[in-house]
DNA sequence: CAGTGGTCTAGACCACTCC
DNA sequence: GAGTGGTCTAGACCACTGC
């Protein structure tokens, strides 16, 4: 009986805001369970109630919360290991650089990028930033980024994030190597997936000043949106890389 | 009571080639799909039995038959719709285009490209190829494409193809614009994957002679391996893009 | 050993599609 | 109305983990 007044509930609920459609009962269940990390209420690598147990809080059986937690391992947003539970997935500094570091060497092994110079600078946003992150954005930082790959400098990257989410930037230099795992950690802030575009582009005389790259030389310039788990773009990516001896892997399906 | 004799019996099956690991049953009844549509039992756009009767069938309940059909749904491989029932997966000359193509335009649409001159030729496989395809490949038709996208030559695709999986390709003339949905229906060969390797190249003097840039400009070079249902490498696809109007766009998760 | 997730079953009810 | 997939439940048993 209590169930189905639940269910009913959530019907009501959610048929107010979403034209008479209810979502199903396991995906109330994962995104509330996303609400509660979004909130920092479950912080990475916290454990999470078994099957049995989140059933029972959320008023659901435990084949529907097993569901819920099912999907939620899919997205990678927990990671789950018979005999031992369920975890909020941590995406741990070296693991995390080549979750979207797309670079490899000729055999398509990863390959290890060292950081050469980085700059960090607090500056108005431009027109193109706030088109992308909300026009209430005025302030952003610019994190710029020079790597070397095999002792060679054939990477830029140029990270554009809100000041408004990445508070008190400045105090936190130097920077980790591994950017997304810093958000996460010291802001709660966790990717969840990035849209890239890629484009050729001539090395201009920034690059060949910075880089091992002659100007004119060919180069890919990858413009990357990181999306969070409330679906917000957390920060704007160009990165411009050389790629004589790398390349931009990716697996289409 | 049979049930169990089922369970024991793959159990035993699978342990004599795979480490004591039985797969699970819903494993095993996806996989008995998958085999029967490469074997050309099943075939595109053909209906599959109803969970309840594919379970009968198998020895399994309907609970395990609708898991194995929700993995295969997940992989792209049947289509399920509430009311209509399961087909294996048909992907149309159209929409099967876009399915492993990336170039988008400047606000993320698709675009269509127009095929405007096409040449096949059967040739001996080169090294690179043999080490793809396999040792035994000694023959290859090598399909060269040159296509335009808003009245623009920008992309040159050469794709080469197994003459042993292919038979009589050359009598096939002309190809159809999408190859992968005409692999399918003509060979019963399904397209399940790619791995794509970018770099960033300078145009030479046949892509400034085929297309509208001139030598030198920068380019984008996508190097695939298309892999079928069985996990077999059944194409190499090189293109070469022109992306001044375009971007290669993919997500990361 | 207790507790966890992984698999499998059986059955209920609902929503959708098509005749 | 018959048949399909979608959701949800309840309960069984197994495999793995860690104490």
């Amino acid at each position: 009986m209590d169930k189905i007044l639940v269910q009913d509930f959530l019907y009501v609920y959610v048929a107010s805001m979403n034209e008479m459609t209810p979502l199903p009962l396991w995906q109330r269940v994962g995104e509330d369970i996303i609400a509660r990390i979004v909130s920092g209420d479950l912080k990475p690598g916290v454990m999470l109630p078994s099957e049995t147990d989140l059933g029972a809080e959320m008023g659901v059986s435990q084949g529907t919360a097993r569901r819920a937690l099912a999907e939620l391992e899919r997205r990678g947003i927990v990671e789950r290991r018979q005999g031992r539970g369920t975890v909020v997935a941590t995406t741990t500094p070296d693991s995390d650089h080549f979750h979207f570091f797309r670079l490899r060497d000729a055999k398509g092994s990863e390959v290890t990028p060292v950081l050469e110079v980085e700059t960090v600078e607090k500056r108005r946003s431009t027109a193109a930033e706030r088109e992308a992150f909300g026009e209430d954005v005025r302030q952003v930082y610019a994190i710029d980024r020079l790597r070397s790959i095999n002792g060679k400098r054939i990477v830029r990257e140029s990270s554009v994030i809100p000041v408004t989410l990445f508070a008190a930037l400045e105090t936190r230099a130097p920077l980790p190597n591994a950017l997304y795992a810093f958000y996460q950690q010291a802001y709660g802030i966790a990717i969840q997936r990035a849209d890239e575009r890629l484009r050729a582009v001539s090395a201009d005389a920034a690059d060949a000043a910075a880089m091992d790259v002659e100007t004119g030389d060919p180069m890919i310039e990858v413009t990357r949106r990181a999306i969070d788990l409330s679906e917000r773009v957390v920060e704007i990516r160009c990165s411009r890389y050389v790629t004589d001896d790398l390349a931009y892997a990716v697996t289409l399906r």
